[in-house]
DNA sequence: GTCTATAGATTGATAGAC
DNA sequence: GTCTATCAATCTATAGAC
């Protein structure tokens, strides 16, 4: 890592460190230890702990958060322009596919989304707050569309199918290697394309249940 | 909490505050303090912090686990006897209805089943290990009669629409008061009647996707 | 069984030399 | 910008009096 600044240095490795051990149970020590700077330099870049954390969130989340706005917006207004139905996939797949591509886009970015399958579910305030900042928008943005989707549905209704929506999105994205339970032999694939195919056909027939 | 065991202080106090903090941002110091007993009452009793989780999950998990296991093992004798194939409903109501009626029979066991939500997704192996060690040998069942019950599925399509419903199910568990992102004035009814309604459709649909 | 007191380790943050 | 050294707070666990 010596061709790189400091600061990506560190970003890098505290971004893989919080993904495997997640934000808590990783000292600055051991995140200064790995990127081989001193442990002061933290504090001198960032300012906290908290701050490196909130670092890591808007230099990805922000882009990513982006697309997928748009993608969603994309749908609505295509369908406005035929004047046909929006189809509960394509919904899903403008909300999923940035990600999990992004995921796939390089080693260090499949930490990264990990780390925010994690976030929604962890115990501790910090961690969170800070990603709900960034999800929340979205998450509106993609209740509203589904509710012109699915009119049919009582509005409590879909608030449960969306969290379970919610729910099964994050665990996916959050396996990675040793949460595994695989029974027998079974050694599933986990490039973007397959997760893709395997979630939209199931969160389609969850949300369109009658 | 005068009338009851100094044992049993620390095991309801600890199990609502592992609950609504997580395990590792509740110090012995908080269960001691609210408990009302000594801080080093915990060594006595339990020996130390991680008995202390161990034996919360025994108390609750082995008993709701046996009656999981044979409700599971009701459905698929019943259809052999019948000569009938299963119902995806009836095997998801035979995993999911004991958890939630469990946690509506008290106000204690409310906060359990809110720590065994987010047991699963925890970022710490401690509490991830201790609970996996009582969810296995019930997840390896749950994908057996799944695969009877859908034997046109690929193993591999099986193995992550169960994935799916486990993140689903444990999101919902792990849903208490301010961790919900409700939008405009929705307020979900959360008793166990409704849960199991919302989540059994949605879960049927997906499995059984085409 | 219950208590006080404290050991022993780890943490985030910072002061100050270079 | 980078470093060493250290502070101050937190934690679990335990020893020993009662």
């Amino acid at each position: 890592m010596a061709e790189k600044s400091t600061r990506q240095c560190i970003l890098d490795t505290a971004e893989k460190l919080f993904a495997l051990h997640g934000y808590h149970h990783t000292s600055l020590r051991k995140i200064t230890g790995e990127a081989g700077v001193n442990l002061a330099a933290v504090n001198y870049h960032f300012g906290s702990k908290k701050a490196l954390l909130e670092a890591i969130f808007e230099y990805h989340l922000v882009p990513l958060n982006r697309i997928r706005q748009e993608n969603l917006k994309a749908v609505r207004d295509r369908s406005r322009r035929l004047n046909q139905p929006m189809e509960v996939a394509d919904i899903l797949r403008a909300f999923i596919e940035p990600t999990l591509r992004y995921r796939d886009s390089s080693s260090k970015t499949r930490y990264f989304i990990a780390l925010v399958g994690q976030s929604m579910t962890e115990t501790d305030d910090t961690v969170r707050r800070i990603f709900l900042r960034h999800l929340r928008p979205l998450g509106f943005l993609l209740y509203e569309i589904l509710k012109e989707a699915l009119p049919h549905l009582e509005p409590e209704t879909l608030y449960w199918r969306l969290q379970c929506t919610v729910g099964a999105i994050s665990h996916i994205m959050r396996l990675t290697g040793d949460m595994h339970i695989t029974p027998e032999g079974i050694h599933p694939s986990q490039d973007a394309e397959t997760l893709i195919e395997q979630l939209i056909p199931f969160l389609t027939a969850g949300l369109e249940a009658p």
